[in-house]
DNA sequence: ATCCGGTTGT
DNA sequence: ACAACTGGAT
């Protein structure tokens, strides 16, 4: 069922959308793959150096397979969520081992891929491959609950957004693009711009004066003073050292030991860093086994 | 339901 | 200060 808002968004995204180089003619899967796990929480502008450099050192999932997860970490640098590179590191060599090299044009193979979740999985078949799936994100979630049901935050499920998918493979895949293309540059979350959005004159959402969400309950949940700024700051100066690093040098970047400490037992139990002895530590350096 | 980063726009 | 940013794993 080709919907009115799956039609006009793809004629409109085929006018306005932004030239982005993973979106390029003769673009791998890998590289694609590489460019969704990236975006995954991660605003555009600062994805765009960081994918440039993978795709140019790790053209292959082989070539990152080859080198020890540590090199993606570094080479993450502070696109926050580090451990997206050390899976993204474990994919490559299972897709190696699993997939003779070749990113699989499946959903389970993909989904059974380290990192690669229900909209991953999906991204990659439809960006990558053309084919027709769901693409369900923060901004295709939004789009269809404000255009579709008049409501901020309303729970879109996959089927929902199947249906509403063009019938054909690439008119689907071209659809679900313009969907996300039109979450992040008009129907934004914050400041939505109506006034050039392509569906603006059948949108529940916009009929009913652009009602905010209810707003339950959330915790404050500061960045600064967290575990995760800890974790921040010590994996920063593993990753800036091309040396191993001895546990006073980790001491100088949080005051509270026990806080500090606890972050860095949390960096070992997630593999991000690696104990060369009880007191010098250093990003994971073993060369994967093939 | 929670945890997991780091930057930018408001 | 604060949410938002093309989520996934536990």
């Amino acid at each position: 069922m080709p919907s009115f808002l799956a039609e006009q968004t793809s004629i409109w995204y085929q006018k306005n959308a932004r030239d982005l180089p993973w979106r390029h003619e003769g673009v791998g899967a890998w590289a694609i793959l590489i460019s969704e796990v990236m975006l995954q929480q991660t605003p555009v502008s600062r994805v765009l150096t960081v994918w440039q450099e993978w795709i140019e050192r790790w053209p292959s999932p082989a070539d990152l397979a080859a080198e020890p997860a540590g090199e993606a970490i570094r080479a993450w640098g502070r696109l926050g969520y580090p451990r997206r590179a050390m899976r993204l590191h474990e994919c490559a060599g299972e897709i190696v081992r699993r997939h003779g090299g070749e990113v699989p044009d499946e959903l389970d193979k993909l989904l059974a891929l380290p990192g690669i979740g229900d909209y991953t999985a999906r991204a990659v078949l439809s960006f990558a491959f053309g084919q027709r799936h769901p693409v369900v994100d923060t901004n295709v979630r939004r789009v269809v609950s404000r255009v579709h049901h008049g409501v901020e935050d309303r729970a879109i499920g996959l089927a929902e957004v199947a249906e509403l998918l063009p019938l054909g493979q690439s008119d689907a895949a071209l659809a679900s693009a313009a969907l996300m293309e039109l979450g992040a540059v008009v129907c934004a979350a914050r400041s939505p711009r109506c006034g050039v959005c392509p569906v603006m004159a059948e949108c529940r959402w916009k009929q009913l004066g652009s009602p905010q969400p209810e707003k339950p309950f959330r915790r404050p949940q500061s960045y600064a003073g967290t575990d995760r700024q800890v974790r921040g700051l010590l994996l920063a100066v593993l990753r800036e050292s091309a040396a191993p690093v001895p546990r006073h040098r980790l001491d100088l970047v949080w005051p509270d030991g026990v806080q500090r400490e606890r972050a860095l037992q949390s960096l070992l139990a997630d593999g991000l860093v690696q104990a060369q002895s009880c007191d010098v530590f250093l990003l994971p350096d073993s060369t994967p086994a093939q």
